[in-house]
DNA sequence: TCTGGGGTCCTAGGACCC
DNA sequence: TCTGGGGTCCTAGGACCC
């Protein structure tokens, strides 16, 4: 008997928070804004619901967090910590199915399709997997249940915090209506002014409209998203086709700045910081890119495909530097300097040249050096591991 | 409001080839 | 001379998500 497709979405709910108040009992009830330090430059990671009570949310203003919570508990980020606990989330829902994706530290999607014979059905299932986090790993979450990856996500978002949600077959589309047209995961600010700007501002007038139309007004991909989406059908989410991607690191300056000595050994730096990356997953790449950002916000990017293997960090640093400094307008101070690979695919880089370069010779050192690292347990980039989702193909 | 850091995917145009 | 159609690779920028 082939039975219909169940899927679980697994949402931790205001994780960092979460597990700052699981680590300080004293916190708990209370606003906590983890992030970067008021007075500084920086954003909001997350937050309690507590702290939602005051306006404040993830991705705001620091700054702005602290005009309307003054009173709030502001912490920095610990990734190590809920990396930790992230794992041990994970490791339970392992428990209950064979596929886990996680799609972030706080997330996963779980194919559930078959498994009713050994748990029971879905809803009973999931009131036991969410028992199990909650007494085993000690934060709260919501869970969604659908038919597809897509739906159960947005179901898990339906009813948090400590929610629990199941899609069932033939609600679909009634699912979509009670989440409503600006809630669809992948429709953003944008895309919703240029539907608005056309007059397709409901679900209702979306859905008159024949899947060719659609595309032709809003492009291929944005088109098709949108007629499957409306409809609760699946839009290939978190498809586990393993392609080629990126590993990137930036970091905006304290104050903007001009002085070539201090971006420049930011980015030396930074790309320590990828090249480790890329030893650590044993990935190969010959796509450097560099982000920059001038202080008025407007932001760049620019990359470059040599015709052999980046073979380590200092050819990655020097190739960055060449690109910034083609482009970049030294009069205009920095506020933000990145530098990552794109195009990563699996596999050793070029380690055994039969003429090796200076910079082949360099990358065994370093590499050399990461693997005593390793060994020594030390300096593991605990972001890496949690890094590597699934690829996202929304569309 | 004065805006982090790490990603994925899509689009459009240009180069180049057959 | 004034012109096709398809394919691939590359790049910059944009939209979106956590």
């Amino acid at each position: 008997m082939s039975s219909a497709p169940v899927f679980f979405h697994v949402d931790l709910d205001a994780f960092f928070a979460s597990v700052e108040q699981m680590d300080n009992p004293g916190y708990k009830g209370k606003p906590v804004i983890v992030g970067a330090a008021p007075g500084h430059r920086g954003v909001v990671s997350a937050c309690s619901y507590e702290a939602r009570k005051f306006g404040v949310h993830s991705a705001m203003p620091i700054s702005e967090a602290f005009r309307r919570c003054p009173q709030g508990i502001y912490l920095p980020v610990r990734m190590k910590r809920y990396a930790e606990v992230s794992g041990v989330v994970m490791g339970i829902l392992g428990e209950f199915s064979p596929d886990v994706r996680p799609i972030s530290i706080d997330e996963a999607s779980l194919d559930m399709t078959g498994t009713s014979l050994l748990f029971g059905p879905p809803l009973g299932t999931a009131e036991k997997l969410k028992t199990q986090v909650r007494s085993r790993a000690g934060v709260p979450l919501s869970v969604g249940i659908a038919q597809n990856r897509f739906l159960a996500k947005m179901a898990s978002d339906f009813k948090k915090p400590d929610g629990l949600y199941e899609v069932r077959p033939g609600g679909e589309e009634a699912f979509i209506d009670a989440v409503g047209l600006p809630k669809i995961w992948g429709l953003g600010k944008k895309t919703l002014e240029r539907l608005s700007a056309i007059h397709l501002d409901t679900l209702a007038k979306l859905r008159q409209m024949g899947e060719d139309s659609l595309k032709s007004l809003m492009g291929q991909a944005t088109g098709n998203f949108l007629y499957n989406a409306i409809r609760g059908r699946d839009i290939g989410m978190y498809s586990d086709t393993a392609k080629s991607h990126s590993i990137s690191h930036e970091t905006t300056f304290p104050e903007d700045t001009s002085d070539w000595e201090i971006i420049s050994l930011s980015l030396l730096d930074l790309s320590h910081q990828v090249m480790y990356r890329l030893f650590a997953e044993n990935g190969k790449s010959r796509t450097v890119s560099i982000k920059y950002r001038y202080s008025d916000f407007s932001t760049f990017s620019c990359q470059t495909t040599l015709n052999h293997l980046v073979a380590s960090a200092e050819e990655l640093y020097e190739t960055g530097v060449k690109l910034l400094k083609a482009k970049w307008n030294p009069q205009v101070p920095l506020r933000l300097i990145g530098i990552g690979f794109d195009k990563v695919q699996p596999g050793e880089g070029s380690q055994q040249e039969l003429f090796p370069t200076a910079y082949d010779r360099k990358g065994m050192v370093e590499k050399a050096v990461f693997n005593m690292q390793q060994k020594a347990g030390e300096a593991t980039p605990v972001k890496a591991s949690l890094l590597q989702r699934p690829r996202r193909g929304r569309r």
